[in-house]
DNA sequence: TGTACATCAGTGAACGCGCGTTCACTGATGTAC
DNA sequence: TGTACATCAGTGAACGCGCGTTCACTGATGTAC
């Protein structure tokens, strides 16, 4: 049966979240396009009226995640505080796209790249805004190597199966990552 | 027909040697046991003489490939040196298995988690011999962060689908854990 | 404002393809004598 | 050392399941008058 307009709108929402939570937690090729619109509410056949594919799927879940997570907290030292935390670690289907879907996501559609990739340099350029550094250069230089570290770490504790090397490996980021950062806030002063 | 001891051992090797190149180069899933076979010179249905599964020679691959790794170059600083580099970056196949899989493992069987559990702990050991500091713990220290955003920075220059950005993540975190090495070494002086 | 009808979002059965896995068969290996 | 036979690695056709995608149909929406 036909569906009003707002319905259609909050509907074609509904699928981008389910998408969002489901691909982060399973990956994108484990999640089918049937139980992204099942979480939605709605049945499988419908799904072809919102999206041209899964691959279309894929690229505008990354865009909407990425999107929704950009007005999040912004300062770096805040951010990795939390960003390197087992509650992070654990939660995928919440969690940060970029260390969930990543590396997944090199080998799928330009797309979905070009979405990633503009949240990557989105991150970047928010993070040098508080990054420490005498000068620009290198305040972007601590926010790629940091961004560089918490993805990685993330996705090293989430690969241990060992529960204490993977609080180990959060752990010891975290505080690697804010001695840098102190000792370049004192060279800044 | 049947064939050699010899010939059974070296085909069990190079099935290894071609899932570890494929799965590198294309992700676990998209990889049929056909291509791993047909890579390997044999043909598909003589596979489960070999393995019991897909699975199975998902978590022995990784072992394999891991267990190569484990005697090439061990110190730091030179591994980050030639880990940070464009080469790296494009060679898929031969690249550096946990940028490469990592995040794919974290979905994937407990024996596969383990062997790659394995492999992290020996890199974190071995980088930790060669990774500077005042004591163990430091050193210790800087192993893990260090190499957290070595495998970062490949999965997000990997990412990027803009080659000056892609180049600037390898640069810039080289860069940044080279400076935070010196800074610590001197200190250790 | 009310009515008639065209539109089109959603449904669920069905299609077709690809992949993991199985299996009957083949013929070289390697053992027993 | 040579021969006969049991073993078993490898082959390729076939199976079955799951998933992306299509399609004929339904009935509520929203527009035209």
């Amino acid at each position: 049966m036909k569906v009003s307009r707002e319905q259609v709108a909050e509907n074609r929402r509904k699928i981008l979240d389910a998408a969002g939570g489901l691909f982060r937690s399973s990956g994108f090729e484990a999640v089918t396009v049937a139980e992204v619109m099942k979480a939605a509410g709605l049945t499988h056949g419908g799904f072809y009226g919102y999206f041209k594919s899964k691959d279309d799927l894929i690229a505008h879940t990354l865009a909407h995640v990425l999107e929704a997570g950009a007005d999040t907290e912004a300062d770096l030292a805040n951010y990795a505080a939390s960003y390197l935390t087992p509650s992070h670690r654990d939660d995928f289907a919440g969690g940060c796209p970029t260390a969930g879907l990543g590396a997944e996501t090199i080998r799928q559609a330009p797309e979905a790249r070009a979405a990633m990739t503009a949240g990557l340099r989105r991150q970047i350029e928010r993070f040098s805004q508080s990054a420490p550094g005498t000068n620009a250069a290198e305040a972007r230089r601590a926010a790629i190597g940091s961004y560089a570290a918490m993805v990685g770490a993330v996705i090293l504790a989430r690969l241990a199966d060992d529960p204490q090397l993977s609080d180990e490996v959060l752990e010891q980021t975290h505080s690697w990552i804010s001695d840098k950062m102190a000792k370049a806030a004192k060279r800044k002063i």
